[in-house]
DNA sequence: AATGAATGAGAATTCATTCAT
DNA sequence: GATGAATGAATTCTCATTCAT
C-alpha cells in the first residue's frame, strides 16, 4: 500500500465545502423537503453515507448551506462598505449598479428564493438571514440615507422607508427574474433598471433647493 | 349546537372550497413537499381519503390552491382597475395605498411566498401566475405610466422600469414582513411606506414644472 | 308519492342475479383481488352501497358468483346426461362435440380461468367446484367408459385415466384459447379438434377385434 | 453457525435470485394482486424497502418472476429436444413420461396456474409465455408429428390438433392436481396417465399396419 | 476515510365498507 | 330500497439514516 495517497486524501479538507456547494444547488433548485441527499451526494461526487461523515442530518447540511450563503454574501457586501460618506448623489447610483451586478447571474437570486421559500420551516435561519444579511444591508443603506439627510442632501422622512424606496425595485426585479425568468417574455434588465431607477430615485430623494441653484450637485 | 345543521352531508358543494382554504394554509406554511395531506384533511375537518373524493392527487390540490389564489387576487385587483386615466399625481398614491391594504394581513403575502418558493417545482403554475397576475398587474401600471408620459406628466424612460420603481418598494416590504416578520424587531409599516414612497416616487417621476427650478436634477 | 313504483321496485327480485352477472364479468376479467366493487356496481347499474343490500362482503359476492357459475354449468351439463348407454363409438364424438360447443364463446373458459386462478385463495370454492362440477363430469365420463369396457367396447385400463385421454385435449385447447387467444396467431379450433380427436381417441380406445370383423362398429 | 459466513453483505449478486424465488412462491400462491410485498420480503429474508434496491415496482418483480420461470422451463425443455427423429412409437412414450416428470411436484404446475390466472392482467407476459414456452413446445411436438406423418408412421390429420390430442391429457391432469389436489380424493397419477395415455394415443395415432385388420376403425 | 447494502419511519393513495338521509 | 358522502385499514413506495466492511 503506498504511503501517501495524494489523490483523494488531500481533499479531506475541501470536502465540506464541496458538499455545501453541491447542496446549495440542490436546495436552491428544489427547496429543502424536495431535495434528495442522493442528489446532493451525486453532485458532490461522493456517496450518500459519506455525507454523514461531515454532517449529522439533512437539516444540518441545509443550515450549513444557508450559513455559507450568508458568509459569501457578506463577503461580497463588505467590499462595498467603503466610501459610504461620499455625496448621496454619487453613492446611490453606485449602490444600485453594484446591486444589479450582485443580483445578476450568480447564486444570489436562487439563494433569495430559497430563503423566502423555507423561512417558515426554519425560523432560526430566517433570524440568521435577517440579522446577518438583510437587516445589515438595510441598516447600512438606512445609515447612508440618514447621514445624507443630516447633511441636508436627502429629503426628510423615515430613512429606513427611504431605503426601501431605493432598493425595493432592484429586489422586486431580481425576484421577478428568478421566479418568472423561464416563462416571462421579457424579464427586467437589472443594470438598465439600476440606471433608470437611480435617476428617478435621486430626483425623488434629493432635497429640492429652489433658492440655491445647485449647491450640492455632483456636476 | 343548532338543531337544523346537517352536520356533514350535502357538503359536496362546499367541500372543495373548504379543502382549498385549508390547503392554502398548509401549503403557504410548509411548501408543497413538506405539506402533509393528513394536516390538510385535519384542518378541513375531514379525513384524508375524503380529499380524494374531490382531488386526484396532492399536486392537483396544490394546483387548485394556486389557481384559486390567482382568482381571488384577480377579483381583488379588478375593482382597482377603474379611473386609470386620472392625473398620475392622484393615481399613484391611490395605487400604492391600495397595494398596501392588499398586502397587509390577508393571504397575499403568504401566497406570494408560496409562489416564489415553489416556482421551480411547478413551472406551469409559475406561468399561470406570471400571465394572469404578475404580468397583468405590471402591465396595468406600465400602461398608466406610459399614458401619463404621453400626457407629459411623467418623465421619459422605459415605463416598465418606472413601474418597478413604483411598486418594487411595496413588494420588497411585503416580502420582508412575510419572511422576517417573526424575527425582525420592526417590520416595515406598509401604509406608512406607501405614503412616504408615494411622495418620493412622485417627485422622482413627475415632469418638473416649467416654473420650478430643476436644481435637484442630477444632470 | 305514487303508490306503486313499478319501474325499479319490481327489480328487487332480479337484482341479486344481475349483480352476480355483472360480478362474474368483472371477477373473470380481473380475478378476485383486482376486481373493484365500484366496477361491479357500475356494470350492474347500481351504486356501490346497494351491493351491500344483497351481499355482506366482496367475498360473499365472489362466492355467489362461483356458485352461480357452478349452477349454470350443471344445468348445461344435465341435459347431456341422457343416453349414456349408447355405443361408445357413438357417444364419444357426441360428447366431444358438445364439449366444444360449451367451451366456445360463452362464459365457460373465463369461469375456468377464474376458478384456476383463485383456487388457492378460496379452497372451499375449489372444493365446491371439484365436487359439483369437475369430479362430477369426470365421474360421468369415467362411468361411460367403464360401462363400455364392461361391454367389451373399450380397451382395458383405468377408466378415469381414459377419461383424461378423452377430455384433456379439449380442456387444454379451451384454456389455450382463453389464455393466449389475444396473442396467439392461431388459437385451436375447438370443433375441429373435437372432430379429429374423436376419431383419434376412438381408434386408441376402442377394443381391437381381429376375429370379429365389425361387431360393434357403428357403420 | 459457521464463522466465515459474511451473514449479509455482498449478497448483491445473489439477492435478485432469492427475491425472485420468494416472489414466485407468493405470486403462485396468491396471484399478483393479493400478493403482499411484505410477504415476499419476509420470505426472502429481507426488509420491504430492500426489494426496491433490486426492483422498481411490484409489477417489475412479477415480470421478473414470470421471465425467470420462462427461463427455467426453457432450460428444462431444451435437454428434451434431442433425438426428435426416432420412430414416433418410441418418441411419444418418452415425451409423455418426461412431461409427467416435469409436471410433478416442482414449480411447473404452480407457474402454470399463475400464468393462467394473471394472463388477462398482464397481456405482455401472456405473449412472452405463449411465444417462448407454449407455442414453442406445441411447435416442437407438432413438428415431430408432422415428420412422423411424412414417414408414414402417423395417420393423416392436422398435426397441431394431434399435438393437443397427445399433450392435452397431461396438461389437464396437471392442472387438476394443482387446482384440486388439496380437495380431491384421488388426483390423477401423472406417470400412470403418461403410461396409459401413451399406449392409447399410439393406438390412435399410429398408421395401421397392412397385415392388421382395421376392424377398430370407426369408418 | 469511504461506501455498498440495508432498513425504520412515514407519505400518498386505494378500496371495501358504513353512515345519514 | 337506494345512494352520495365519508372513512379505517391497508398497501405500495420513498428517503434519511445506519451498519458492517
Amino acid at each position: 500500500m503506498p504511503v501517501d495517497e495524494p489523490k483523494w486524501r488531500r481533499r479531506k479538507k475541501a470536502r465540506p465545502g464541496e458538499i455545501v456547494d453541491a447542496a446549495l444547488e440542490v436546495f436552491a433548485e428544489k427547496g429543502f423537503a424536495a431535495a434528495k441527499l442522493d442528489d446532493i451526494a451525486h453532485r458532490a461526487g461522493i456517496s450518500k453515507p459519506t455525507l454523514y461523515l461531515y454532517f449529522d442530518t439533512k437539516e444540518e447540511i441545509f443550515r450549513a448551506v444557508a450559513r455559507a450563503a450568508v458568509a459569501s454574501l457578506l463577503e461580497a457586501l463588505v467590499s462595498r462598505a467603503e466610501g459610504l460618506d461620499a455625496p448621496f448623489a454619487e453613492l446611490a447610483p453606485q449602490l444600485l449598479s453594484r446591486a444589479a451586478k450582485m443580483m445578476e447571474g450568480g447564486r444570489v437570486p436562487a439563494i433569495a428564493r430559497m430563503v423566502i421559500g423555507e423561512s417558515r420551516n426554519f425560523p432560526d435561519l430566517a433570524r440568521i438571514w435577517h440579522d446577518d444579511v438583510v437587516a445589515s444591508v438595510i441598516g447600512i443603506v438606512t445609515g447612508i440615507i440618514a447621514r445624507a439627510q443630516w447633511r441636508g442632501e436627502v429629503t426628510p422622512g423615515d430613512p429606513r422607508l427611504h431605503a426601501f424606496s431605493l432598493m425595493g425595485p432592484m429586489v422586486m426585479a431580481m425576484l421577478f427574474g428568478e421566479v418568472f425568468g423561464g416563462v416571462a417574455a421579457n424579464p427586467p434588465d437589472l443594470p438598465a433598471l439600476a440606471d433608470q431607477h437611480a435617476r428617478t430615485a435621486l430626483r425623488g430623494l434629493l432635497m429640492p433647493m429652489p433658492e440655491e441653484t445647485d449647491g450640492w450637485r455632483t456636476k
